[in-house]
DNA sequence: CCACCGTGCTGAATCGTATCAGCGGAGGGG
DNA sequence: CCCCTCCGCTGATACGATTCAGCACGGTGG
């Protein structure tokens, strides 16, 4: 058989009789066009008898951008509140005819495959150096960075995971807690979600009138997670806010390593509500964030930024939940 | 200022004061065009100054198909495994001019998303419809299917889940068990990897002389994990292999839960060495995964599959290796 | 001395779309 | 009756690469 041949603007405009102008012009909804009504229905007709899709590499040459959306993560473990948020993203951002593809980053080659795809926008959770942000900008692709690196620059993410870090003290609280620690994450990649996080417990203790937490790094190590409890009980902390549930699952074998019971001795709580933390000795209390209305503000950014206002749509109200088990 | 204009194959043909034509074949490489070595020195040296980068827009127009490798993955959290394969299969790829970018697969969006990038290749750790398959492949996509559909298409994966199956029962073996069970995840999107695995488990039983192993479900919760693990107690059981590490923690929880511990009343042995692994209570035994390896079989079967050649490396010959820790 | 061939290079067509500039005809105002 | 405007549509070009066909030139064989 021959190997068959793209359908194209023009087949389907000979298909209709008319030009492949006015496929293009009706197909593209080109306002201060005046194009029949009949004539669109002939054309829409065509399409489909012919099963035209448009040539997205003609498009990106012609227009100079792609409809893709780059969504760059750190090369770090996605666990099921990332999965779901981008999920969410690629949902909401396909209804408006961008398609999101992910980047795993470990090093600097963004610049390649960002010319690669002559995006239309990137969102990045990875930190991505100024140089190429300005680079980027200038070439017109809409860049979100939503690592915050207080440059003024559209940042979604922060004001949520302030709030994460505020429920967090909320709870530790309400269960009569007056001196509180903060579980850091070893990992400087996650600096970005560290800081408002942290800021929003800092924010809690502020409001209660508790003194500022007592951070203190703990890596994922029993021995050193030990450690770090050993020091928290001797300073008179009674609970810790972990950074994540991965952290808090880590202190909570620390614990139990060191001969300490949570919540008695040192209360525990995270945040992402993995499946894991069920599963944790004692089952960890952590807070869970619903992704789909952070991924709806995000594409909310993004379509706004792109100038498709027509996108707009009300972020719902409550992002994240308090789930009460037994470590606090 | 003036908005930057673009720097094409042209500015560098009048740099360098030779055709666009002969800058295409220099910067491909064409065979049977003889260009002389002065030339190309030229060329490139024009190239280097004027910073010039091809558009992939006109290539892809051009040819039909883009440097791009899609691969698409399952939507289930994507441990630091997944993640250190994707990192490795990136930089491998990378390396022979292809740029890899993600999705994360959750519908049927594939198709719309493949008719955009016009990928060289396809490999997709998720399900993809056999008639998409087809369709790529008849477009001239090469598609890896890491899935083994067991329709005899290239298949990198399988081989190697067998053997870490093998492996469980090894040390299981060596540690005096006789009456083995095996944990499969209840989700059913884990299928592909459970019955390779699974094999290599049946496999080895059968090479020691054991019955068949004592297959069950564990969700991921601690009162059915342990249901699960009283159940095996009354068969005789003293020993489980687990399709993944967290499936072995949701069943060490069961097991506490249950009043049992592990491994005196049940050994549990898990795949891939999560970081969790060594906090879970007792720390897990587990088989590490040597994603280096993995990838760069997975490179070498894209690289041969486009017909790339010059690319072949021997694969390491070892991919996995046993932790042990306290739980078997 | 002519025919022929290989070397090193160039001209022009092509991929499929978006968009600028313009064209015929109908209708209205003077 | 003529001029002007607006509607509905079309022709032609550009985007930036690959590649087919071919050209000039110098050397070699007959």
């Amino acid at each position: 058989m021959a190997k068959a041949r793209r359908v194209t603007s023009i087949d389907v405009a000979k298909e209709a009789g008319v030009s492949q102008t006015t496929v293009s012009y009706v197909l593209n909804n080109v306002p201060h066009q005046k194009i029949s009504e009949e004539t669109r229905q002939r054309i829409f007709a065509a399409v489909e008898k012919l099963g035209y899709t448009p040539s997205a590499a003609a498009r990106t040459l012609r227009l100079g951008r792609s409809d893709i959306v780059l969504l760059l993560m750190p090369d770090l473990p996605l666990g099921s509140t990332a999965i779901e948020l981008i999920e969410y993203l690629t949902a909401g951002l396909e209804r408006h005819g961008l398609s999101v593809v992910t980047r795993i980053e470990s090093g600097r080659t963004v610049a390649t495959l960002w010319k690669d795809l002559a995006p239309a926008a990137v969102v990045s959770f990875a930190p991505v150096a100024k140089q190429h942000r300005a680079d980027m900008r200038a070439a017109g692709t809409y860049v979100v960075n939503v690592w915050g690196d207080s440059d003024g620059e559209p940042n979604v993410m922060t004001r949520g995971q302030v709030r994460v870090g505020r429920m967090q003290i909320e709870h530790l609280v309400a269960q009569g807690h007056v001196r509180v620690g903060y579980a850091a994450p070893a990992d400087a990649r996650m600096r970005a979600f560290l800081d408002p996080r942290l800021e929003g417990v800092r924010q809690g203790c502020a409001d209660h009138g508790l003194a500022s937490p007592s951070v203190r790094e703990v890596a994922l190590d029993t021995e050193a997670a030990a450690a770090a409890a050993r020091a928290w009980r001797e300073e008179g902390v009674t609970a810790v806010c972990a950074f994540n549930d991965e952290v808090a699952i880590a202190l909570l074998a620390g614990l139990r390593a060191a001969g300490l019971a949570a919540p008695a001795d040192l209360a525990v709580i995270g945040v992402d509500d993995t499946p894991m933390a069920r599963f944790a000795e004692p089952p960890l209390t952590t807070i869970n964030q619903h992704m789909e209305a952070v991924a709806a503000e995000l594409a909310d950014t993004v379509l706004t930024g792109l100038e498709r206002p027509d996108a707009r749509r009300p972020a719902p109200p409550e992002s994240a939940t308090l789930v009460i088990r037994r470590s606090a």
